[in-house]
DNA sequence: TTTT
DNA sequence: TTTT
């Protein structure tokens, strides 16, 4: 048993790459405000998601939206370029609920909640990452 | 281990109550919508607040809002009119967050996710209910 | 959003049934004990499993069991055969994890917490239900 | 909201230290076994735990038990030795459920999900630690 | 190294 | 730097 629920907004414009095989993945980091405190502490988390749900994370969300996400938790670790092993934890998302809509220019608005429309999104133009390279935060 | 979080619309205003020694407790119903349902089901929920954060959303919460919802399921009995012994699952919460928020004339404005401010809500005029009365769904 | 995460051991034994078209599902109860209740208090769900994990529940969980329960709250209502409607809230699993294993006939030993291993279930005998039939609680 | 739900076997003792008010706080680290993984991969995640759930964690608890744990996901930095700014994710518990018993020296019975009896925990001989010190990972 |  |  390992679940993950998360409601914050984006601290900044989500990521979209691919693997060499063509599997979507969109990393962004979200703020997640503490309850009771008044001067406004949040925690930072970075969440991974993959898949369809990927291409619509980098086409709907950006920084300061809001977000519900439902996931599991994930350690990993990478060397660092010194040589050093490091540990992160992680959110990998099975779901990614748009808790607020609104255009990339401004003004938002609330349809949150409801279910998604038809879209027509274009994947092209983005960097391709390697398989299994590491998530790059 | 008894774990809920949900997100979902106010099907209903919320309804405020005091127990007999005077613990306020609100009920309302939430509409959380299917994933990926295109003729927009939804499944109804009853939710249960206790205490402070009861009043909070009494004064807060109406229908239609977006609310999050934190907490665990409870099952419970009572005898109907005629006798009959009768199961309900509810969801008690720990934690309500306003996803959206507005004046109660009309416009929503998303200040959600912000903590909250001060707050001077009248606690009169609500009708009692008996410690330990069946909640009144 | 809708996310909700149990352990509790089941109320009575598993049931496997089939749709007309041949979907697996399992239903059980399972009883929650309430955390700092000296009177062993417990709260209890019905719990619905579809497909390859509702064969591994029917095979691997016998009442009394213990069992790590992830998935989403659903309401469902019925007709009474006395033509009244009436609603219930259960859960659809999306996991199952064995806390306890043990043969059916009676000692119970910790191998929980461990990946499946392979099985080999006879999945004969067992009444079919219509598709969309109503979960039989 | 901020909500985690893990279920794993401790990867180590858990260490129990107080602050300089005498607030009990233990850490310690479980492995969470990836579903479906045959190689048996883990996750790794740190864990703390406050107050008199953090006496029962010390006391009840120990390497290789399994743990079933509830709370939030926090975000922390600190200040390397060489200086640098380091930042980890950890899990701050509401609670553990523990789903193992058995006496420090050796076999475990399954006594889980009962609820505690009395308990005599001696809390002397325990290293203090500073009021807001970083946790001691 | 952050959101409202 | 890890559990079964």
């Amino acid at each position: 048993m390992n679940n993950v629920v998360l409601i914050g907004r984006l601290a900044r414009d989500p990521e979209l790459r691919f693997t060499a095989s063509g599997k979507a993945v969109t990393t962004f980091s979200v703020a997640v405000n503490r309850p009771f405190s008044k001067n406004k502490e949040a925690d930072f988390f970075n969440i991974v998601v993959w898949g369809k749900s990927a291409e619509h994370c980098a086409n709907y969300l950006s920084k300061g939206r809001l977000a519900g996400i439902q996931g599991r938790l994930q350690s990993r670790s990478y060397e660092t370029q010194s040589g050093e092993k490091r540990y992160v934890t992680e959110v990998v998302a099975d779901q990614v609920e748009f808790l607020e809509w609104g255009n990339r220019e401004g003004q938002s608005s609330n349809k949150s909640n409801d279910n998604f429309g038809s879209m027509d999104i274009d994947l092209n133009d983005f960097e391709a990452i390697d398989e299994d390279e590491d998530i790059p935060f």
